[in-house]
RNA sequence: CGGGGUGUGGCGCAGAUGGGAGCGCGCGUGGUUCGGGACCACGAGGUCGCAGGUUCAAGUCCUGUCGCCCCGACCA
């Protein structure tokens, strides 16, 4: 561990220090800066061809399942933002407020979107009239600002870069469905791109988004033991569609609301692939997700020939995986040491030895194993081991996840939990927010959500003991 | 928004009781090196967060303000 601590010594071991780490983490892996405005971060090109690679999975999964991408403005009229009552108050205490254009106070101020509900409902009340027209099935790539209290780089920023999808459907039936479907992308996304395993669930009634029927959510545990909401998807019911009026004519021509859905992921996703792979030597990407999947370290590459192998390697490879070479005079140790804190999957060296023997040396991100393998083997053994490292990191993460998973049956069992072990939390619950406003105040975990996979217990509420409704993961959370 | 901490070359820091802006790393050039963060030589780089004030003199003292980090309350 001593050993392990002196490859890198500029990031904080995370039992030290874990916010610590996970700041360290970010900086030196260059995914972000700090920018010169309160709350905001600069994502850097590594950081931001990550989010590139989520963007490109999830976009072209969204295609085919007939979603089409508009752009809506940033600014939503103060007028608009206030049509849903709920969801007004939910974002009332975290918009900025666009007041002056110029020199000239607007006569009616303008909300920096915090979200896009209320321009996609306006927008749907003008283009629906008949159900000829629906579904429609849009989504947004773009940026929202909420204004927060305390923010982190990735976890919670004042502006942030996510996907929002807004849906439309006929019947409830549908948008149900639709809800569902895209939770279940969501979940695929973490668990088979991203490895990182999730808990698809409901949350209740306190938890819901602002003017949500019902909000689904994936939660997933970090290193630290806290929970991390990584993806929503609402089902609104018909209340937006009555607020703003979106109806169409059916087939026997009688005037219907419209059902409706949103959903969207974050940059946040990022800051769970940190905290759920990362060690003391840095990041560890999963190679679906990795900008580079393999890197190229020479050595000795002043020699005779080993710039040479090295490009043509770099050029062989990248017909299967993203490669790169690092051929800058720095020694080889700092290489090794520098893509290690990067997350990068596979480190490939080759040297003057390696030439001779026709063979290379690969040494693995996630268990720094070595193997060296003849240079005839590569288009085999290359895919072989970075679909090994992706399952195997998955494997893991989820094996972390399950230890740190409890069960609690009494308050003073629920308490303990809480106190002494970081994780998520089963117990059962009466359906009452009163008792959910209980434990939080006592236990100091909130409720995460009812996932679908409800276990039982026992009969009672952990809290007030009379019947219980459903099975809660609890726990705290970023 | 409350409590605590912090702000000095790119990064990490030192600068007691006011008077030379310094060290390590990094960066540039040249050379020797290269299988786990090399070494030597030379060199570039700073409005001491910002704004006031005290003083002959402020990185240092006073007031205000801003950013960042940590812990809580609210949130993707």
């Amino acid at each position: 561990m001593a050993k392990e601590k002196k490859f890198v010594e500029a990031i904080t071991a995370m039992d030290v220090d874990f916010a610590q780490w996970y700041t360290d983490i970010v900086k030196k892996a260059e995914l972000v800066d700090y920018s010169s405005v309160k709350g905001c971060m600069i994502i850097r090109p590594y950081g931001y061809a990550i989010w590139e690679n989520i963007q490109k999975y999830l976009d072209s999964r969204l295609k085919e399942l007939g979603h089409e991408n508009v752009y809506m403005p940033m600014f939503i009229p103060e007028s608009l933002l206030q049509k849903e009552k709920d969801h007004v108050e939910g974002f009332a205490p975290e918009v900025a407020w666009v007041t002056h254009g110029g020199h000239e106070e607007l006569t009616e101020r303008l909300c920096v979107r915090p979200t896009s509900e209320t321009l996609f409902c306006d927008h749907y009340a003008k283009i629906v009239q008949s159900y000829n027209d629906l579904p429609k099935l849009y989504n947004q790539w773009c940026s929202v600002v909420r204004w927060e209290k305390t923010t982190r780089p990735f976890l919670r920023t004042t502006e942030f870069l996510w996907q929002e999808g807004h849906t439309i459907h006929a019947t409830a039936e549908e948008a149900q469905e639709e809800t569902i479907r895209i939770l279940n992308l969501y979940a695929e996304l973490c668990e088979n791109v991203l490895a990182i395993p999730v808990i698809k669930g409901q949350k209740t009634e306190k938890e819901k988004f602002a003017g949500a029927h019902a909000t689904y959510t994936i939660e997933s545990l970090m290193h630290d033991g806290k929970a991390l909401q990584s993806g929503t998807s609402h089902n609104f019911g018909d209340g937006f569609a009555r607020a703003f009026g979106i109806q169409y004519s059916d087939k026997t021509g009688k005037q219907q609301y419209v059902h409706q859905t949103s959903w969207g992921v974050t940059t946040r996703l990022i800051g769970a692939l940190i905290m759920v792979h990362g060690d003391d030597s840095g990041l560890k990407l999963p190679p679906k997700i990795a900008p580079t999947q393999v890197i190229i370290v020479p050595i000795a590459q002043h020699k005779e020939g080993v710039l040479e192998k090295a490009t043509e390697l770099k050029n062989r490879i990248g017909n299967f995986a993203r490669v790169k070479l690092d051929s800058s005079d720095k020694m080889p140790g700092w290489k090794f040491n520098e893509y290690e804190m990067k997350g990068v999957p596979l480190r490939l060296e080759v040297g003057p030895k390696d030439i001779e023997n026709n063979q290379v040396v690969l040494v693995r991100r996630d268990t720094r194993e070595k193997e060296i393998v003849s240079m005839n083997e590569l288009e085999n053994r290359i895919p072989q081991i970075l679909e090994d490292i992706q399952n195997s990191m998955l494997e893991s993460a989820r094996k972390l996840r399950d230890e740190k998973t409890y069960t609690a049956v009494t308050m003073e069992e629920f308490k303990d939990i809480a106190d002494n072990k970081p994780g998520f939390i089963k117990a059962m619950w009466c359906g009452e927010t009163a008792c959910e406003e209980k434990i939080k105040e006592v236990v100091g975990v909130t409720s995460r959500c009812m996932p679908f996979e409800q276990e039982h217990l026992s009969d009672k509420c952990i809290c007030c003991g009379k019947e219980a409704k459903h099975m809660v993961y609890w726990g705290k959370a970023y």
